[in-house]
DNA sequence: GTCAAGCTCAACCGATCGGTTGATGCCCGC
DNA sequence: GCGGGCATCAACCGATCGGTTGAGCTTGAC
């Protein structure tokens, strides 16, 4: 089984490098630092499985890198192993074509399994990943609508009602409709909590 | 020269020992995963230097870690090995003892010459990190007091100035009054943007 | 000992925000 | 076609916030 590794931290693949060593039927043919670096190499080297960390520096990142990586023909499967566990960064990689996420925390045992599963095309999950999931699957949460969404967006930035309105051409009666809807959904009742709770569900990103 | 490893990740554990391996000079003593295993590891252990990752899972993090095991009869020498570069992080964790500061996106001999500098009890700053630094010694920039940021940090939960005054034992008078030297020092008038503009500065953390 | 800086508090005012109610138009799905 | 969700706007009110001025106190530096 042919893997390529994708982390901007030296001492990870180093890592990932040592632990896979033990592991008989994987063979690691390539890496990179960057999401170029990525595509380049995994066309190249075609390989069956990638393990993707979601921050990778300055450049895209980690789910842009494996929306291309998929787009390529013969695109192999990608897992995710990357430290946080947010929302926002599960959806948008499962949604950008990622087989699994994993986190970097977890027991090499699991990673491995995970490899293996992820070759096969069975989409795995941490268990602190999975239940983050059923709990959003239970309790589907806000759902913020687009409009929301940029008036968060705004809000982040210290924008009073006065300037949302300015910016989003509408008055500022509709912007406190908005905000009244969002704190609502998001369980708040002040601009500035807004603003943390979206960024900590990953609505909105500083 | 004997090591001890800090770092909640197996996986980046993994990584160290592996690059370690290559440096006849360094040996790893022990290692641990959270805050209270690393204390016993390093009182029983005696390392010369300990790498640590600030950021330890629920527990307390790497700060603590670290000024704890300083305070040790025959304290090692701490060096922090971490993701992040946020002012706030790095002051902190030179406040709590740490000898030196590197990223762990740094590349392998870096980190093994920052290794060896620590053990001599020099201290090693990541580029990126001095870099920072130094921006932040030719511009001092805002230099908030302890007491401000503590009012940010309550700021940033969302709560009003009652709640504030509340919480830290003062009146509604006085939150105002930090809170418009705040205003002043990050450049901003609302205390929303203060809270996205202190977060961008890495003087708190959400 | 003086001076600067930080923390504390007070009183006041205008501007903004938070909450409510009610209303209109649009588009989608049943 | 008709309900329902979404976006839009209005008017009102009390609470909170932002800005200002001024002042007392402690602490550490020169």
């Amino acid at each position: 089984m042919k893997l390529f590794l994708v982390d901007d931290h030296p001492v990870v693949r180093a890592g990932i490098k040592a632990l896979l060593e033990g592991e008989a039927d994987m063979e690691i043919v390539g890496e990179a630092a960057s999401a170029e670096e990525a595509v380049r190499g995994v066309a190249l080297r075609e390989p069956d499985v990638v393990l993707m960390d979601l921050q990778l520096g300055d450049g895209p990142d980690g789910v842009e890198a494996t929306r291309r990586v998929r787009e390529l023909p013969g695109g192999p499967k990608v897992l995710v192993l990357t430290t946080y566990e947010t929302d926002a960064d599960i959806v948008r990689a499962i949604d950008a074509g990622a087989t699994g996420y994993l986190l970097k925390a977890c027991p090499p045992d699991e990673l491995f399994q995970a490899i293996r599963a992820a070759a096969r095309g069975e989409s795995v999950l941490s268990p602190k990943v999975a239940a983050k999931m059923m709990r959003r699957m239970r309790d589907p949460g806000p759902a913020l609508t687009a409009r929301e969404i940029e008036i968060l967006e705004l809000l982040a930035r210290g924008a009073g009602n006065k300037e949302i309105a300015k910016a989003l051409f509408i008055t500022e009666a509709t912007v406190k409709t908005h905000l009244n809807h969002v704190y609502g959904k998001l369980g708040v009742d002040t601009r500035t909590a807004a603003v943390t709770a979206a960024v900590e569900r990953g609505l909105i990103r500083l």
